[in-house]
Order: structure tokens, then C-alpha cells, then sequence
DNA sequence: CTGACATCCTGACGGC
DNA sequence: TGCCGTCAGGATGTCA
């Protein structure tokens, strides 16, 4: 399941193989809850943009996007989003044709891939979106990127430059590769729940999943039930270390590949080599050989050592 | 407001 | 061998 690890693997792929290209044609599936904006406005923000840029904010791949200065204005079917247009405005109902600025979000959910094939490889069974690429009349054209999705929990959506922000799509939580300790420890100030279902919840920190949820709260000894405003300064600070510490550890690593978490190229990972505790319940600690336990955690599957998460 | 829990979806896996 | 039940889980929506 991609995490902040794969997301960041997966982006940094995608970024060096499509930056810079054109996106000639679009296809989608029709398939309506993977398209968090109405495929019709991904369609008309996709077609004929150049993709400036591909990289993870939180869990979500963000393409930039930018268009010719002599082509902003483009053709937008009469009728196409009419019915869209009335009540609130969602992701992408901006009605303006796509200017620059515009982004294309991924989110890939539990088994979404994101991959740069050629042409005449044939899709893959639950694609979702095909964007047919063209860096120029010599260089490598005719790519395309997929997003192939089996259990359809990922989502694609574009969204504009707005007031709120300008700057483009900052994700809803803090991010906790770069957060500080301190501001990583007000994060949990006064809050009840466990600090196992604070690590997950994307509004308070973006980007931590299952997995490393987990690994970081093992590295940090500490129990996923205890309360989060409980925990002491000592605790907090060995939490924001272990986790910072797991992330960037998975991340040169290519992310962990379980189930079917594969890169852009279709590479797997190598992190799950280095898991403590996730996917290995009633297997024996690694540090001190006492059985893990598994519990339900905010309704996840959680792994802990009894011995040396206290 | 805060937290708990069901829901979506399909493939993998274990048991019989 | 093959069938069927169970499980996995990110985000969202609903409920207490």
C-alpha cells in the first residue's frame, strides 16, 4: 500500500520520465469513483498541457501543469460540464479554460500504480486513464502514463489556483519529513485518540500509513493505544526521530512492496526487508524475541512488541 | 467537535 | 483440485 516512501519513489520515477512532455491525448474509463473531478474537466485540463513537474505532497502525486503562452485558451465542448456548474464547486469545476497553474492530483489508494509505458505494451487489466505523451518530433515520443487501479480506492482530480491556494495543492496535514520536533509535538497536544490513529490521520500529518505508523511507533518504544497527549517530551521526541528517520530510510530504499506496490518502471521496493513489526504478528521481536501482538488500532490492523513498546 | 465505525473494491490466501 | 470465506486498508461519510 503506497505510503509517503512509495508516493515519493513513484513521483521521483514518473518526474524523470515524463518531465517536460506534452500530453497529445487523454483517455479515461468512465469508471466514476476513481475520478474525483468530473472527467470531462480532467479531460479538458489534461489535453494539450505540458507536465512542468511530478512530485508528492502528503500520499498525492502532483503533476504541474503549463500551457504554451499562444494556446491558453482552449477549446471547451459547449455543454460538456454544463449540469456541473450549478451548486457548490468541487475540484476542477473551475470554469475558466486551464491556465497555467493547474494541477493534476493522483492518489494511488491501496493498489493504484502510476506507470510510463510504451504504446504498443498492452494495458494492463483495470486502467484507468491512459495519457498519451509527446516530448517533441526527436525525442522519445509516443509514451504513455497510466494510472492502473484494481480495487479503484485511488482517486484522480485537477485542481486550479485559487485564493486559498496559490501556490497549488499543499495536502491536508503537516508534513513530516521536514516538520520539526516541536511542531510535531503540538500536533498531539490535548488529543485523546491513540497516538497510533493520530500518526494515520491525514488532516493532523500527512503522508504516514499503516505500515510506518507502526515501524516508527516499535522504533520509538512506545505502545500504538497510548493516548497521544499523553505521551511525555522524551516520548514525542523519540517519535518525530524514529519516524523521520523511518521515512527517509524507506525512501532510499525504493518504499516497501507488499502486496503489489510496484515504481513507475514496475520495480519493487526493498524496504519490507527492514519491517520490525508490520506483517510479521505472532513472529518473534527482532531486539527481543518476544511474540508480537496484533490489535485493532482506529481500525487497523496494528503490530506491537509487548516487551519493548511501552 | 471528537472519535468510532461502516463502506467501497478486488485479489490473495487459507481451509476444507 | 477447486471452491468459498475472510482479509487487507485510505479516505469519506455517518453516527453517537
Amino acid at each position: 500500500m503506497p505510503e509517503l516512501p512509495e508516493v515519493e519513489t513513484v513521483a521521483n520515477g514518473v518526474d524523470a520520465r515524463v518531465r517536460g512532455q506534452r500530453i497529445v491525448d487523454v483517455w479515461t474509463s468512465g469508471k466514476p469513483q476513481t475520478f474525483k473531478s468530473p472527467e470531462s474537466a480532467i479531460v479538458e485540463v489534461l489535453t494539450g498541457a505540458r507536465i512542468e513537474r511530478v512530485r508528492r505532497v502528503g500520499k498525492t502525486i502532483v503533476m504541474d501543469l503549463g500551457r504554451e503562452p499562444n494556446e491558453v485558451k482552449t477549446q471547451i465542448p459547449p455543454g460538456n460540464d454544463s449540469k456541473k456548474n450549478k451548486g457548490k464547486r468541487r475540484d476542477g469545476e473551475d470554469d475558466s479554460s486551464a491556465p497555467s497553474g493547474a494541477q493534476f492530483l493522483v492518489h494511488l489508494g491501496m493498489t493504484g500504480r502510476l506507470l510510463v509505458s510504451r504504446p504498443e505494451v498492452p494495458w494492463p487489466p483495470h486502467t484507468h486513464a491512459v495519457l498519451s505523451l509527446n516530448s517533441g518530433p526527436n525525442e522519445t515520443a509516443g509514451r504513455e502514463l497510466r494510472f492502473v487501479d484494481p480495487r479503484r480506492f485511488g482517486r484522480l482530480s485537477v485542481v486550479m489556483p485559487s485564493r486559498d491556494e496559490p501556490g497549488g495543492y499543499t495536502g491536508p496535514g503537516a508534513e513530516p519529513t521536514t516538520i520539526s520536533a516541536e511542531d510535531f509535538a503540538k500536533l498531539f497536544k490535548g488529543r485523546k485518540l491513540a497516538i497510533k490513529a493520530a500518526l494515520l490521520n491525514q488532516s493532523i500529518l500527512h503522508g504516514v500509513g499503516n505500515i510506518y505508523a507502526d515501524e516508527s511507533l516499535f522504533r520509538a518504544g512506545i505502545r500504538p493505544r497510548r493516548q497521544a497527549g499523553r505521551l511525555t517530551r522524551a516520548e514525542l521526541a523519540r517519535l518525530h526521530a524514529a519516524l523521520q528517520q523511518v521515512l527517509a530510510h524507506a525512501i532510499e530504499l525504493g518504499g516497501s512492496s507488499v502486496s503489489d506496490y510496484v515504481d513507475a518502471d514496475g520495480v519493487r521496493g526493498f524496504f519490507q526487508l527492514e519491517h520490525m513489526v508490520y506483517g510479521r504478528a505472532g513472529e518473534l521481536c527482532k531486539t527481543c524475541a518476544a511474540p508480537l501482538r496484533k490489535i485493532v488500532v482506529g481500525g487497523r490492523t496494528t503490530v506491537y512488541c509487548p516487551q519493548c513498546q511501552r
